[in-house]
DNA sequence: AAAAGTAGTAGACAGTGTCTACGAAATAGT
DNA sequence: ACTATTTCGTAGACACTGTCTACTACTTTT
């Protein structure tokens, strides 16, 4: 075999994708279209993924991690004592990993699109869920909403970050001025739901 | 021309189009495949809509149409005396909507599907938007975070609702237990966000 | 060295949206 | 009333899609 630096095709076909997205946005992709990019025959993709959905579920998968690391990634500057202050930096990392990763963000969350049943992207999507119960957990233990269920609980704050990016996204958010400053809706979010007045992170990334 | 009774073929495109939505979702739905439905050859729909996208867009409108009397509808039981609850009210109106549309409510947000270049659909849009706004106004003028801008504070309700609904029909909320009650969920949004339980009512439709 | 399996190619098939030429039917003009 | 013209639906074509099936090299195993 060879040494090193050979991406197998399988993990190129993936990167190909994930570049499109980025580049292109999701609405001309396709088989024929990531195959020509990838300089493969239009038939090669199926030897390794299926279908088209298991490709692009594997493609959402990833995005899935890197969603997470997102918000790992906000918390590392969240003072780690405040856990409602955790929250609102979670929801920073949430939304700016959607406004960022356009083409990934809006894939994630196409059923039609992705295959759902496959595994490794209801691994990850139950992840990230995952990551914003423990977090909710902690929550409710210094006194936030200590009788809710904490399932329902981060249902209901990752529909308002969900909600934030996706319609940020669709350019639905403020139809009359055009223009959006999804980090003040964000920081008024964090208001409401915890009454705590979070100015926004400033790194990049 | 005859007395009565005979749509005309653009309206008849436009249910068709619907009933199909309301039957099997938005994912095989097609120009020809309506056509067929309509009883028509697979080019007529293009002598009545330029594209399959502004086909769509005008279903769409007739959608946010809906919405706006879905919550119309959910408002005459509020209290008309308590903003807060008129709020909540009002988010019960969005998500039973999209519970009870899913196809047509999916349809609204897909801008790859419509044309959303479709003035009819910016402006129906627009108006769902502004009777949220009109709520937030009323309700900030009774002490509801009266220093927030209207446009913003409605942005992050609206997204409230719209993440709970899409999460909803996306299957995404509770990964776990894979039954969700949405009324739960819809109940914990309000507290969070207007500190009123407010009980989800009970009528039909 | 022979056999088996892997991975890529190329062609076909049914389906799509959109364009064009064509025909029929209703309308408008004189 | 008889054209002329516009309206509306049909049918065929074109380029494109995802998926399936042979076929062909190249590896790996035995």
């Amino acid at each position: 075999m060879t040494v090193v630096a050979t991406l197998s095709t399988r993990t190129r076909l993936i990167a190909t994708a994930r570049d499109y997205l980025d580049a292109e946005g999701l609405d001309g992709i396709g088989l024929r279209e990531i195959a020509r990019r990838a300089g493969l025959s239009h038939g090669a993709p199926l030897r390794h993924f299926p279908t088209l959905g298991a490709l692009l579920a594997a493609v959402a998968a990833e995005g899935f991690r890197d969603l997470q690391r997102s918000v790992d990634h906000a918390l590392v500057l969240a003072d780690p004592t405040a856990p409602r202050e955790r929250l609102a930096a979670a929801a920073y990392g949430y939304v700016r990993f959607a406004a960022a990763n356009p083409g990934v963000f809006g894939l994630m969350f196409r059923s039609d699109l992705c295959d759902t049943s496959d595994s490794e992207y209801a691994t990850e999507g139950s992840a990230a869920f995952g990551q914003l119960v423990d977090l909710v957990v902690d929550a409710q233990a210094s006194g936030f909403h200590p009788g809710a269920v904490p399932a329902e609980l981060a249902g209901v704050l990752w529909s308002t970050m969900h909600g934030l990016a996706s319609l940020h996204l669709h350019d639905a958010l403020a139809p009359t001025t055009g223009q959006t400053d999804l980090d003040a809706l964000v920081r008024l979010a964090n208001l409401l739901a915890f009454g705590v007045s979070t100015p926004p992170p400033e790194e990049l990334s």
